[in-house]
DNA sequence: GAGTTTGAAACT
DNA sequence: CAGTTTCAAACTC
């Protein structure tokens, strides 16, 4: 089953594809006979990555059996996440639930729920208890000295993770545990012979091309940036995990690394039970895979949907890997290319189609269908927010009632979905937090497994068969293969989330037996052209006056930042949900001319964060670059060489720079404390009509409706009446009875001021 | 708010 | 690739 194009990976944009954080071995690929038995050495053999090791218990890393030398070539990574979650659109789901203790042995039992729903679990059972399991459990045994994890090829072949007897092989992988002797390496052990090498890990290899592959032939996607796998690659899926290991046995589990979190789409009505994970797959996988500089990664992998005379099904384990979360997702869906197959080592294996993600930010593509669910997934350090659009099924829906968002934008928590419709696992993490935070290991409990309802939008996901975008820098909106059948791949801006719930879409979709979403998700928005998320969070986006161009040039800063016009002042606009044709073709457009017109000018510098530049540099003329005509100016970055500005006073030591920023900072001050004293002034305003009982004020008097209470107010006209009944009865004239009752009035008046200093309500005597 | 300036994008 | 035109934002008044 085909996924994803090599040529759609190769042109992956570099938000998703990005490799720079892969170290590349330049050893020749050497494949493990372990890691596949046919495997074929080539110049497109695996390529040698490195992924970060972290030391975080229970890590698991992936790498080689090979050889050490052989390992160097694997792709080696940490697993730290505790969700794994394989979503289908045919309400099949793969789970894998973390391990409580990762001391003890553990199986990992695939589930297979009436649902679809498959989960592997740890058993904790005693070494060698793995005689429990059913046909296609997959196991990590004591001896641990093979587990099929996932298999990814063709029928019988299948991957393999590999458990070796003893403590770690020198001069294994580097993420492998050094400390650790009973490192396990599991190895994938690709059927097929033009496989591509499988590395899930934070460093995503990118010296894999592609390129030679058929879309249809494909079966394995590596996502690396502008590189080529062969085809005739073995899959090689090595993992390496620092393992508490008590023992010689091997007892840790898949999920004992992941330290993400769980997503449980179980249906209450049917319990899952263990089946085969070779047992009916369906064809038609489509792939999405971004490897990803950060160390979240989020590998997806989108399997095709359960088709009932399919013999394959696809099952896809996304991990949550590296202490950043990484996650791989696999979303089975409907598609008519070969199926991918997870299949545990007893059962023949499918092709398979793999996804590697790896990288420091998230990167997915989702396959879409006539109905689709939507989620905002979150890339680090892309400015566009992907929509996940999930086919939604009829399936089950149970758990969808009383959706709620639980999702957090500091607490890089993968956005789950329970239900059947939707399975799949979003991590949103911001991309200035997600360093910081490491996801609480799940215990078995299931406790991660939150009902999250996703949004739910039906989004045009037409294929576009005429138009072959350049993916290189996939532009929101842009169809990811258009995939056989009625799949096709759309990555949409988060923005569209928002603007299509607002949309008649929206109306629809929830019509659609979905349960409408209590809340949208409330992430933290990527950079923004360097701006920190909450920058760009905060900062309401300013609509575009386009006349001329349709909001389909990139004069349009709306079709620039992928984003759909909405609110904008623009005529003419082309940049919504009903010229997504016409939008499609000026996308491809823009990136016809400029493949790197839709990834973010400013960018990383190589030393952090703090070295911001403009990736092309700025050209202008008058503006001395201190004004925000000058792109680098308007980011808040200093003009670099690569500038090509005349008369430029944007650098470090410039005194008019230097002076403007003093300005802008004494402006910002002045702005904070305008903002504050109106926001103070409207709080005690506001609480001076909610206020319900009288208060004290805190400008040091009091207000008069604190102590001119109805009591006060009561006697004072009590006051004024007895005066005006003694008036009468002392028969005094008309002018002299009101003389009396004002100077009675006065007198409660006075009594009043005099009161109102004091705390306790004031008394009003005749 | 209209007009001007500016520089990126688009075009040739 | 360079020069020119187009365009919309930034800026000024």
């Amino acid at each position: 089953m085909d996924v994803v194009s090599p040529e759609l990976n190769i042109l992956l944009p570099d938000e998703i594809m990005d490799t720079e954080a892969i170290v590349m071995d330049d050893d020749p690929p050497a494949e493990s006979p372990a890691a596949s038995g046919q495997s074929q050495p080539s110049a497109d053999a695996p390529i040698p990555m490195e992924t970060d090791v972290l030391a975080v218990p229970e890590i698991v890393s992936l790498c080689s059996d090979a050889p050490p030398t052989q390992r160097t070539q694997a792709l080696t990574t940490s697993i730290t996440t505790d969700s794994i979650l394989c979503s289908t659109t045919s309400a099949t789901q793969l789970l894998l639930t973390p391990s409580i203790a990762s001391s003890s042995p553990l199986t990992l039992r695939p589930k297979l729920s009436a649902n679809h729903q498959i989960i592997l679990n740890k058993v904790a059972s005693s070494p060698g208890a793995d005689t429990t399991r059913s046909p296609g459990t997959t196991t990590i045994t004591p001896g641990g000295q093979k587990f099929m994890v996932t298999a990814i090829g063709k029928s019988g072949q299948s991957i393999v993770l590999q458990l070796p007897h003893t403590g770690s092989k020198p001069g294994s992988g580097q993420g492998e545990a050094k400390a650790n002797p009973q490192h396990f390496k599991v190895l994938t052990i690709g059927g097929r012979t033009d496989l591509k090498p499988v590395m899930v890990g934070q460093a995503v290899s990118s010296a894999s091309q592609m390129s030679t592959l058929q879309a249809q032939q494909l079966k394995t996607v590596q996502i690396a940036k502008k590189t080529q796998v062969s085809s005739a690659g073995p899959i090689k899926f090595i993992i390496t995990k620092a393992v508490n290991n008590k023992g010689l046995t091997a007892q840790t589990s898949v999920s004992n690394v992941i330290t993400g979190r769980v997503l449980s789409t179980s249906s209450p009505v049917t319990p899952p039970r263990t089946i085969t994970l070779s047992e009916t797959l369906s064809s038609n996988s489509k792939i999405a895979i971004s490897p990803l500089k950060s160390p979240s990664k989020l590998t997806m992998v989108s399997v095709a949907s359960q088709v009932p005379n399919s013999p394959q099904k696809s099952v896809s384990l996304p991990l949550n890997m590296a202490h950043l979360g990484q996650q791989i997702l696999v979303q089975q869906s409907t598609a008519t290319s070969p199926a991918k197959v997870v299949s545990s080592h007893s059962t023949p294996m499918k092709p398979v189609q793999t996804v590697t993600v790896g990288g420091p930010q998230f990167k997915t593509i989702f396959p879409l269908s006539t109905s689709s669910n939507v989620q905002q997934i979150q890339v680090p350090g892309s400015r566009f927010h992907y929509v996940r659009l999930v086919t939604a099924t009829t399936g089950s829906s149970t758990g969808q009632a009383g959706s709620h968002c639980t999702n957090s934008s500091m607490t890089a928590k993968p956005m789950v979905v329970n239900t059947a419709q939707v399975r799949m696992s979003v991590p949103i993490i911001p991309a200035q937090t997600m360093k910081q935070v490491v996801p609480k290991p799940l215990t078995s409990s299931g406790q991660v497994l939150t009902t999250q309802t996703q949004q739910r939008l039906i989004m045009p996901a037409t294929p576009l068969p005429q138009i072959q975008p350049n993916l290189t820098n996939l532009p929101p909106g842009t169809m990811l293969a258009p995939g056989s059948g009625n799949m096709g791949y759309t990555v949409l801006p988060a923005h569209y989330v928002t603007q299509l719930q607002q949309s008649a879409y929206v109306t629809l979709a929830s019509s659609s037996g979905f349960p409408t979403p209590t809340c949208i998700q409330t992430q933290a928005r990527l950079p923004l052209n360097g701006l920190s998320t909450s920058d760009a969070a905060s900062r309401p986006r300013k609509p575009c006056n386009c006349n001329k161009s349709q909001c389909l040039k990139l004069y349009c800063d709306c079709f620039a930042n992928g984003e759909f016009c909405q609110s904008c002042n623009c005529t003419n606009c082309f940049n919504n949900l009903e010229h997504e044709t016409e939008r499609a073709k000026a996308i491809k457009a823009c990136l016809d001319r400029n493949p790197e017109a839709f990834k973010p000018k400013i960018g990383k510098g190589k030393e952090g964060e703090s070295d911001r530049r403009h990736s092309k540099g700025c050209n202008c003329k008058r503006s001395g670059c201190l004004k925000n005509y000058c792109e680098c100016y308007e980011a808040k970055i200093m003009c670099s060489s690569t500038c090509k500005c005349v008369g430029c006073k944007n650098f470090e030591e410039s005194p008019e720079r230097k002076t403007l920023m003093h300005l802008a900072d004494a402006a910002e001050v002045r702005v904070q404390q305008q903002t504050a004293a109106k926001t103070k002034l409207s709080s005690q305003i506001s609480d001076l009509f909610t206020r319900t009982t009288p208060a004290i004020t805190s400008g040091g008097g009091r207000m008069p409706f604190t102590f001119v209470t109805k009591e006060v107010a009561e006697a004072t006209c009590e006051c004024l009446l007895e005066q005006a009944e003694q008036a009468e009865l002392i028969q005094q004239p008309q002018a002299t009875a009101e003389r009396m009752i004002l100077e009675e009035f006065g007198r409660c008046l006075m009594r009043i001021i005099s009161s109102a200093g004091k705390t306790d309500c004031p008394s009003i005597n005749c």
